[in-house]
DNA sequence: GGTTGCCTTGACGCCGGTGTCAAGGCCTAG
DNA sequence: CTAGGCCTTGACACCGGCGTCAAGGCAACC
């Protein structure tokens, strides 16, 4: 399979398969043309790449993922190293959801707030020309 | 007030307010000298950026808020332009939380998955070198 | 006069995952 | 022979809010 067969399968584009190649997390083979010649395992690879990077997952968290595939299991996240992994991503999320919650409280009562103003009687909101 | 105490008071850097001026958000008159004078009302105006920006908001959200301000309201989020951004992000926020959520179920799914099988008798997972 | 500490503008670096363009090689069909 | 479609490497652009260094002016004190 070559480079713009994957992408499409995979898809996504040959920039990006070559720049996962780069990082050490693809890997290909070479035609006499100096062409990359894919595997079929390497689609799942992408699939399983393209995955985690959409869970905001970074390259370099997803190096274990990919070794734990390649070292043939169904699954990139059952060793031991991707465990650790997401874990430490689950405390980030929720990290994350705890603050968006907090600032989705103060965007909740300033909003309100603006919306109280504006319907009193006495509007006392002075606006910019 | 000089940009350097400014800078002190807001809690921030020489640097960053010059940013905030280049963008167009914080004035500044200019002494003989050709430093930097600013007001004292620059002071909530460099407080409510920096309030904003921690908030998720960007350079061109924020704005309508310092225009808010400078027009002498209390607060710089009770003007029509400044609820329309608040709508938004907080429209935006919601967002982020869902998707968030979302991928917090994914990662507590995947991750209780692997420690099912580390902990089942039948040990399925290979790991990598 | 020299040192110290403020200020000035200008400009590059970062981070991360791509898009995109350049310049060229290989292969196939008309 | 040529046109077109695949491939190759290399390298710049992006986004956003700064950090940081460079080279120099101004003010005040010893």
């Amino acid at each position: 399979m070559l480079i713009g067969e994957l992408a499409t399968r995979a898809g996504t584009s040959t920039r990006t398969l070559r720049y996962y190649e780069e990082q050490g997390l693809v890997r290909a083979g070479r035609d006499a043309n100096g062409y990359r010649q894919y595997d079929d395992a390497e689609l799942r690879v992408v699939r399983e790449i393209r995955s985690l990077l959409a869970a905001g997952f970074g390259i370099e968290d997803i190096r274990p993922f990919v070794a734990c595939l390649r070292a043939g299991n169904e699954s990139g996240h059952v060793c031991p190293d991707s465990v650790l992994v997401l874990r430490r991503k689950l405390a980030e999320v929720d990290g994350y959801l705890g603050q968006l919650t907090d600032i989705r409280h103060q965007l909740r009562a300033q909003l309100d707030e603006a919306v109280a103003l504006r319907e009193s009687p006495c509007r006392t909101q002075i606006c910019p020309p």
